[in-house]
DNA sequence: CAGTGGTCTAGACCACCGC
DNA sequence: CGGTGGTCTAGACCACTGG
């Protein structure tokens, strides 16, 4: 297995790590090696790529800091389920977001539709003329209470199985998550005044701050999706701890 | 140089990278290597910690990738000014931020005084009761208007050095920043209505929704400074980009 | 042009853990 | 017990670059 053609191509001057550093983790995101999909041993990896078991550690090491994979001994190493984003800004999952808060996790699907992309649409998916979104606004709330107001654009040339799933029970980001094998999130945080629709959806007063987290998510170069994530601004507050030197096994 | 006891104690079982990394950073957090600094080359360092150059090198290569340290051929390695994080929310410096906008920025002493630690205090940076604090309110503005509310406390116990300053003419975050050699950071990011005095001094309407970024950074386990940073929020957002997989040179 | 970091090798030993 | 990853070695060659 793994057998490679190593001069794959635009790899002319990267370092051997490079290269196949940037083929395995093409494989990964690509979703040719799923989540929990064994890659191959050490050993075997320097053998198909002709080079020193070290050098495949190296990489390997490196993926593994990176949550692409996930390394246990005498078992081997294994594709990560993509989870590293929630590490640096937790909102990834708002019904665990939910759990953390010790409260009971209720979704509500308030509209969905499907529509040929508007400029805005275009304009947050970088879609070309012509192109079709899923619309989706879902509440999301804690106990009694609204938690969070979600309104998302699905980029259906992306997702096509996203049209057939109706969403009523379940919320659209846990089920991109498992769609969608690996992919990047671009983010903005910002304060605004809740206006009429969305003070009434989250149980608040007009004109109330909200904190408003948006995220476009990428695949291979092109957008999948476009949340806007909205909560009251006196019940949420985003957190994030930063360290200089990345996160290590602490003394 | 660099001769070092390598049982210092808790490393027992860390691994020969883990403890060699460990003491490398230390030194350069306690800024016992101050930024600019050219630490030894891998060469000496192997000699003095008794091992392989190439264990040295991983160290090294890990350092330069947290960013603490920055290598260059026939130079050598140095320490680097503490930039990191800025990398990840740009926020560290306002006067670079105004300055991206393309506009002039302003800066104005509102308040400083010195006070015995309040409740608050003590809670925001986990001082021990009877610390004093240096209590600092600054106005950083972009071109003509007011751009964001600066709200400081300082630790005078790990910065003495902060009551021989009165901060008219420099921002305190900028003195900071020359001052302390590291430091770790935890950000809360929240949406508020202004109160008065706020939305006076950004010129706004009490009530407007304002992002509100705290931030409280660390040296060496303990709290150096709380900040509170008020943006209106029409006028400004955060802006992340996060990827599973950490920068690396693009294909 | 000499010394630096960047990279790679061909081994080696070990702890651990699933078979 | 055997195979896995974790770690380390004692070299080596190269590209680059600052003195």
């Amino acid at each position: 297995m793994t057998e490679r053609d190593e001069t794959a191509g635009d790899e002319r001057d990267a370092s051997l790590h490079q290269t196949i550093l940037a083929d395995i983790e093409g494989r990964i995101i690509s979703g040719a090696w799923p989540p929990g999909h064994r890659i191959p041993f050490e050993v075997d990896l320097a053998a198909a790529y002709g080079c020193s078991r070290m050098t495949v550690n190296k990489v390997l090491t490196q993926l593994a800091k990176s949550g692409l994979i996930e390394r246990r001994k005498r078992s081997g190493s294994f594709v990560r389920t993509p989870t590293s984003q929630a590490a640096v800004m937790e909102i990834r999952d708002i019904a665990a977001e939910v759990a953390a808060l010790g409260l009971a996790y209720g979704y509500r699907l308030v509209r969905r539709g499907r529509r040929k992309a508007t400029a805005a649409d275009r304009a947050r998916l970088e879609l070309p003329a012509g192109g079709t979104v899923l619309h989706l606004v879902c509440l999301h709330s804690a106990g009694p209470e609204p938690f969070c107001l979600e309104e998302r654009i699905v980029n259906l040339a992306a997702v096509p199985e996203a049209e057939a799933e109706d969403f009523s029970a379940e919320a659209p980001g846990v089920w991109l998550l498992r769609q969608v094998p690996w992919s990047s999130a671009e983010h903005v945080v910002r304060a605004v005044e809740a206006d009429g629709e969305t003070a009434e959806l989250l149980a608040i007063r007009p004109g109330r701050a909200c904190l408003v987290v948006e995220r476009r998510t990428a695949l291979a170069g092109a957008f999948v999706t476009h949340v806007t994530l909205t909560y009251p601004g006196h019940r949420h507050a985003l957190q994030a701890r930063f360290t200089p030197a990345q996160a290590r096994a602490p003394t």
